[in-house]
RNA sequence: GACCCCAUCGUCCAGUGGCCUAGGACGGCGCCCUUUCACGGCGCAAACACGGGUUCGACUCCCGUUGGGGUCACCA
C-alpha cells in the first residue's frame, strides 16, 4: 500500500436499475474505503446520450441510498465531461500512440464477419496505421469522418490484480481499439481512465468481467502518462443458470428485494459472503463489523451463484435481532399500505403493535410476513380456517368455549399465568387434555391453526377481545352450518 | 472460435504440504423440545472434476485435460 489516502468508486452506467452484482460491486468499494479511511465517490458512466436520462439514474442513487451507501464529494457525470475527454484524445492522437481511422463502420463489420467466418480473432487490421501524411490529408480535406484510435505497442502488459494475482496478455491480443467516435466524443475505456485519474482513484474495485478492458486501459494510462491503479477484478455473481446476473436476462432491480420485505442490512450482509470471505465460520454481520474487518487480501477468486433462500435466512437472522421498537417502526406502513389498520390507529397504539411485532418476529422470514401472518391483531372480520374448523369445532367444544370465556370474562388479572391457570383449571375439571381448549381457542381468536404461543397471544389481544371472540365462535359453531 | 479468469458438499464459504476419517452456513432428511406454527437443540445424507508430475507425504505446489464463466462494438 502506498501512503496515498484511498480513493474507489463506483460507476454505474445509468439502465435505470441496480444488480446485485453492481450492488456488490459499490458495497466492496464502500467498504474498503471506510475500512482504510479513503474516500468513496460515484460516477455516472452516460456518455453516451441515450444514458443521460434522469429516470435511468435516479433509481441508482436510490438504491445506494437504501443499502446505506453514502459516498463523499460530488458525483461525477461523465456527460459533463465530453471535451476533457476529446482533449486528451488529441492528445494521445498529437503525441503519435493513436491514429486517425478512416474505415467506414460497414467496412470494419465485414472485416469481423470475415474474421468470424474463418475462425480468426475479429481483431482491427490496422489498415490506417501506416496511412502517408498525404493519404492522411486528402481524406481531411475531403471531409472524411475518422475515428481515433490507440495504437498498442509491442510487448506483454501485465498488472498485479488484487484478486487473481498477476494478469498478463500478449500485445497481439488487444486491438487498435477505438479511444474516439468519428464525432469526436471519447469512448468508454478513454473516458473510465481520464475520471479514475483526474478523480485520483487509487484502487480500481470491479468485476472480472473487466479484466479486458483494463489491458485496454493500462495501453491508454500509458499512452496518457498516468500513474496505474491498483485494480481488484472480483468474482461475478452468476443467477441459477450461471449466467451473470443482468437486467437483460430479467434478474432483479435490488429494490425489488425491499419490496419482498428484505431489510437492506440483510442484503448488505449476504452479497459480502458472496466473492470475500472473512475466513472464519461466522456469516451474521452488521455493517459496522464489515467495515472493522474487510480486508482487500480476502477477496475470493471464483465467481458466486446467488442463492435467494440464503438471502432469505440472512434476511430472518436480521429481522429476528431487531428490537421490537425498531421492527413496528418498519411493519407499520406495511399494515397501513395492506389496509390492515390506520397511521393514527397505530400511533395511538404504538405498544399493541410492539407487542404484535415481538410475538411474530420468530416465525417471520421476510418483512411481508409481518402482514400475513398478524391479520387478526387488526381485524375482527377473519375467517375460520376450514379444515381447522372440521377439527376443532365440534359442537362438544362450544360448551367448553362458552365456560372458558365466561371465566376469562371475570378474570381478575388477564395475565400469562393467570390465563393459563383457568384454562388448566377448566381442562382438568372437564377431565379433557388442555390441548382440547388450547386448540379451539386459537383458533376462536385468531381464525387460523398456527400463532404464537396461545397465553402470550391472548394477553396481547387483551380480555375483552378475546372474550368477544370466543362468543362469536360458540355462536358460528352452533349455527346452522357452523360446525 | 480467439483471448482471459475460475475449479472443495446442490449453493455460499473455511482449509494455504502432514492438525482432514475435509469444517461451517443455506437448503434437504430424521429425532428432541412443544398447545399450533416457528425458534432452538441434536443427528444424518452430501464435495476435494480428471490425469500426470514435485515431495517421505498432497484438497493444498507445477503441468495438462475436462468443465464452468467472462470478453471480443464508433454500448458502457
Amino acid at each position: 500500500m502506498t501512503q496515498r489516502q484511498v480513493r474507489v468508486r463506483i460507476a454505474p452506467s445509468p439502465t435505470g436499475y441496480v444488480h446485485v452484482g453492481t450492488a456488490r460491486t459499490a458495497i466492496f468499494n464502500y467498504l474498503y474505503a471506510r475500512h482504510y479511511g479513503g474516500k468513496f465517490l460515484v460516477r455516472i458512466e452516460n456518455t453516451d446520450r441515450k444514458r443521460s436520462d434522469p429516470a435511468l439514474i435516479e433509481p441508482i442513487l436510490e438504491a445506494m441510498k437504501w443499502l446505506g451507501l453514502n459516498w463523499d464529494e460530488e458525483i461525477v457525470y461523465q456527460a459533463d465531461r465530453l471535451e476533457t475527454y476529446s482533449r486528451y484524445a488529441q492528445q494521445i492522437l498529437a503525441d503519435g500512440h493513436g491514429y486517425r481511422c478512416f474505415c467506414p463502420p460497414e467496412l470494419l463489420q465485414k472485416d469481423r464477419d470475415e474474421a468470424q467466418a474463418q475462425k480468426r480473432t475479429p481483431h482491427y487490421n490496422r489498415r490506417c496505421l501506416n496511412l502517408s501524411q498525404e493519404q492522411i490529408d486528402s481524406r481531411l480535406a475531403d471531409g472524411k469522418p475518422y475515428t481515433i484510435r490507440i495504437r498498442i505497442p509491442e510487448g506483454e502488459p501485465r498488472f498485479d490484480d488484487l484478486v487473481s494475482g498477476e494478469l498478463t496478455r500478449r500485445s497481439e491480443d488487444i486491438e487498435d481499439f477505438i479511444i474516439a467516435r468519428s464525432d469526436g466524443s471519447a469512448t468508454y475505456n478513454l473516458a473510465v481512465v481520464v475520471d479514475d485519474h483526474e478523480m485520483g482513484i487509487t484502487d480500481v474495485i470491479r468485476g472480472n468481467d473487466h479484466i479486458t478492458n483494463t489491458f485496454k486501459q493500462i495501453q491508454i494510462y500509458r499512452a496518457l502518462g498516468f500513474e496505474i491503479p491498483r485494480f481488484a477484478h472480483v468474482p461475478l455473481i452468476l443467477r441459477p443458470d450461471k449466467k451473470k446476473v443482468s437486467k437483460r436476462l430479467g434478474d432483479k432491480d435490488v429494490m425489488a428485494y425491499r419490496e419482498e420485505g428484505i431489510l437492506p442490512e440483510a442484503m448488505f450482509n449476504y452479497l459480502c459472503l458472496l466473492g470475500w470471505s472473512s475466513k472464519d465460520d461466522r456469516e451474521f454481520y452488521t455493517v459496522p463489523e464489515l467495515i472493522d474487518i474487510f480486508k482487500a487480501e480476502n477477496f475470493n477468486p471464483s465467481n458466486a451463484i446467488f442463492d435467494e433462500e440464503k438471502l432469505v435466512a440472512i434476511n430472518r437472522e436480521h429481522i429476528v435481532r431487531k428490537t421490537d421498537h425498531e421492527l413496528a417502526a418498519i411493519v407499520a406502513p406495511l399494515l397501513v399500505e395492506a389496509g390492515l389498520t390506520s397511521r393514527y390507529w397505530l400511533e395511538t397504539r404504538w405498544d399493541y403493535l410492539r407487542a404484535v411485532v415481538g410475538l411474530l418476529k420468530e416465525r417471520v422470514r421476510r418483512l411481508q410476513d409481518f402482514v400475513t401472518l398478524s391479520g387478526y391483531f387488526f381485524a375482527f372480520d377473519y375467517r375460520y380456517d376450514a379444515k381447522a374448523v372440521a377439527k376443532q369445532f365440534t359442537v362438544e367444544k362450544a360448551d367448553l368455549l362458552e365456560e372458558l370465556a365466561d371465566r376469562f370474562e371475570g378474570q381478575a388479572g388477564f395475565t400469562h399465568q393467570n390465563v393459563e391457570a383457568t384454562l388448566s383449571a377448566l381442562a382438568e375439571e372437564k377431565g379433557v387434555k388442555r390441548a382440547e381448549l388450547i386448540h379451539p381457542v386459537r383458533l376462536a381468536v385468531s381464525g387460523i391453526p398456527a400463532g404464537p404461543s396461545l397465553y402470550e397471544m391472548l394477553v396481547v389481544l387483551s380480555q375483552p377481545v378475546v372474550v368477544e371472540r370466543m362468543h362469536r365462535a360458540v355462536d358460528y359453531i352452533r349455527s346452522p352450518g357452523g360446525s
